[in-house]
RNA sequence: AGUCCCAUAGUCUAGCGGCAAUGAUACCGGACUUUGAAUCCGGCGACAGGAGUUCGAGUCUCCUUGGGACUACCA
């Protein structure tokens, strides 16, 4: 009874379910716009760097974030280049971006040929109709103040400001003005056109804001066609509109942005006399971790300074520089996911990005032996003649990695960290008169201790071996180990965070942000690894057994002289202590 | 100073008027282990403060406090 006399009731009733728990503030908004079909259903996002500068791993997340977004909605994502000052930009910038978003798989190629790449300056043309538009209905107006007398007019956030003498011209004649702005017949800084909005209105953004500036410079895709160039406020939204885009979602710093953003779209009329597509601006809080800096001039010192090598310095955490390192797309996106997305400024501590990173390495990864700093140990009872292949599991848990064979001598090298003469009870490697697990292979037994006569550092260990691995007694310690005749020598470079200071640019009386740079932020040393990877492929990566995650350098690794990156140490419980 | 935004464990986060306040990470124990890894179990630990609305407030309102944004012909 009641569904005939109530359908309309009882749909309301099954579209009235429950939101569903755990979704993060953006989804809430996207579900709420789905739910009052506000866009249809659609889900569009799209990132829009401007060309000028290196995405660092706070654009990574956002990127990843707008695009899984775009999916799990069954939509589309769009990166979109904000090309509008073509001072600053430059082709090169473009070009890394494309490289770092086809990294972090978000780059897509169409059925007809076109890609998700988009250019601001692509719609120029549009947006000088629509600024046209602007100027027939009365809302924007060419003003010949100069930038400090518009400075003046704009008063302050406690004071209105004051309108342009220039702001009554009538439209006959502001359209006239603009059309000849466009034709490059004045000079720089001489005229803009304004938006005839509120000079009293309590946001600054509100007061008659710039549209168009004039700027006789080249752009990196349009050459010489404009000497005029679009605001951010005005280009940013037409651009969003034109695209389609749903949601734009952007960072805390556009809040203020965002009535302007909603007022020249609300002004705006297509052909046809109707409203222009209008998405909603989102603002969420960028992501800042914890012991890096991701400010723009500040990693472009760090760089011209030489505090690192370049801006893809594997220290940096530029998408680039992340990528060198060795970091895996797949552990971004896994960050991305973990920490989450709110309004609320934050420093996430590195360690949640390490445990992603390691997360994701360690079922990735095969493992091999590496020794780092070796010490040399003569197994006094083992044939100097002998060679022994064993068998070894490529990794733990996952057998599918397969199997190796790696060989046991006479003379192998250990981790100098691995051997103390004199240790404290919860040290449980070797030690004279001690036993060690040699992994994968035999117990040894420190004998005697070898020194260089001068310095009186330990040069060699002499050890004796069990033969009968039957009869081996249960050791607490495994040590990792390789053979002389097993291993190349190989640079490897150890990275630490680059600063010691929680958030490096909160400085103290007197200090710089570079003073809190970690003088051992990087270490190069010579290590010998299993010799099969001289085969490796380039930009392979490879757990060493207790020593961390390593990939092999693609850029500077030369045929006899590879180089591995540490990725991340492997979790430490023991010299944290 | 005005307008606006934000506030849950060390860190990040869930919570949408009724929970013993979620999960992750970190940290501390323990189990297991031929990686002091991984894995597994257990523990520690939070609603900034104050009023109000309500039978009932982390959740709604107001105030206070603390943090942030805004005064570019940058984005």
């Amino acid at each position: 009874m009641a569904q005939t006399k109530y359908p309309e009731l009882l749909k309301e009733v099954s579209d009235d379910k429950e939101p569903e728990e755990g979704l993060n503030f953006i989804r809430t908004i996207i579900e709420e716009h789905n739910r009052t079909g506000r866009f249809d259903g659609k889900v569009h996002t799209r990132f829009p760097p401007e060309p000028n500068g290196w995405l660092h791993i706070g654009h990574a997340c956002s990127i990843l974030m707008n695009h899984k977004i775009a999916m799990d909605y069954g939509g589309i994502f769009n990166f979109r280049f904000d090309d509008t000052n073509p001072i600053t930009e430059e082709e090169s910038y473009v070009n890394a971006m494309i490289e770092d978003i086809k990294w972090l798989g978000v780059y897509k190629e169409y059925e007809d040929g076109t890609n998700n790449i988009f250019f601001g300056s692509g719609y120029f043309d549009q947006f000088y109709e629509y600024a046209e538009q602007l100027v027939e209905k009365g809302l924007a107006y060419v003003d010949d103040s100069s930038a400090d007398e518009i400075k003046e007019q704009r008063g302050s956030i406690t004071e209105p400001g004051k309108e342009s003498p220039y702001r009554n011209r009538t439209i006959e004649e502001n359209l006239d003005l603009f059309k000849r702005m466009k034709n490059c017949e004045f000079p720089n800084g001489s005229k803009v056109l304004r938006a005839k909005i509120d000079m009293s209105h309590p946001n600054l953004l509100m007061r008659d804001p710039i549209v168009y500036r004039i700027l006789h410079a080249p752009h990196h895709n349009t050459g010489d066609k404009w000497c005029i160039y679009p605001m951010y406020d005005w280009a940013h939204g037409l651009e969003d509109s034109i695209e389609g885009i749903t949601q734009s979602i952007c960072t805390l710093e556009f809040e203020v942005h965002r009535p302007l953003y909603d007022w020249f779209l609300d002004q705006l009329t297509a052909e046809d006399g109707s409203p222009i597509f209008h998405p909603q601006q989102i603002e969420f809080a960028k992501v800042i971790i914890s012991h890096m800096v991701s400010g723009k001039r500040v990693m472009i010192q760090l760089v011209k300074d030489g505090h690192v090598n370049g801006w893809d310095d594997p220290r940096m955490f530029t998408i680039a520089g992340a990528r060198r390192r060795g970091v895996t797309a797949d552990s971004l996106r896994k960050f991305m996911e973990t920490i989450g997305v709110s309004k609320r400024e934050k420093i996430i501590d590195q360690s949640i990005l390490d445990h992603c990173i390691r997360e994701d390495l360690n079922k990735k990864c095969p493992r091999v032996m590496s020794v780092l700093k070796p010490l040399k140990v003569i197994l006094t009872n083992y044939p100097a003649d002998k060679k022994e292949e064993i068998e070894v599991q490529n990794h733990p848990t996952i057998k599918e990695m397969g199997t190796r064979k790696i060989i046991f001598s006479k003379i192998i090298y250990i981790e100098q960290d691995d051997f103390m003469e004199n240790p404290p009870d919860d040290y449980y490697r070797l030690s004279l008169g001690e036993e060690v697990r040699l992994k994968n292979a035999y117990l040894i037994k420190c004998e005697d201790v070898i020194r260089e006569e001068k310095t009186g550092e330990i040069s060699e260990l002499h050890c004796s071996y069990r033969p009968k691995k039957e009869d081996d007694p249960k050791v607490k310690g495994t040590i990792h180990w390789i053979s002389a005749e097993n291993s190349i020598k190989a640079e490897v470079r150890l990275f630490d965070r680059l600063f010691v200071k929680e958030n490096p640019m909160e400085t103290e009386e007197g200090k710089v942000f570079t003073d809190y740079l970690n003088p051992q932020s990087l270490e190069t040393t010579e290590a010998l690894v299993e010799s099969f990877l001289k085969d490796a492929k380039l930009g392979s990566r490879y757990q060493f057994e207790r020593l961390g995650y390593f990939y092999l350098e693609p850029i500077d690794s030369k045929e006899d002289q590879l180089v591995f990156n540490r990725i991340i140490s492997l979790r430490d419980s023991w010299t944290k202590k």
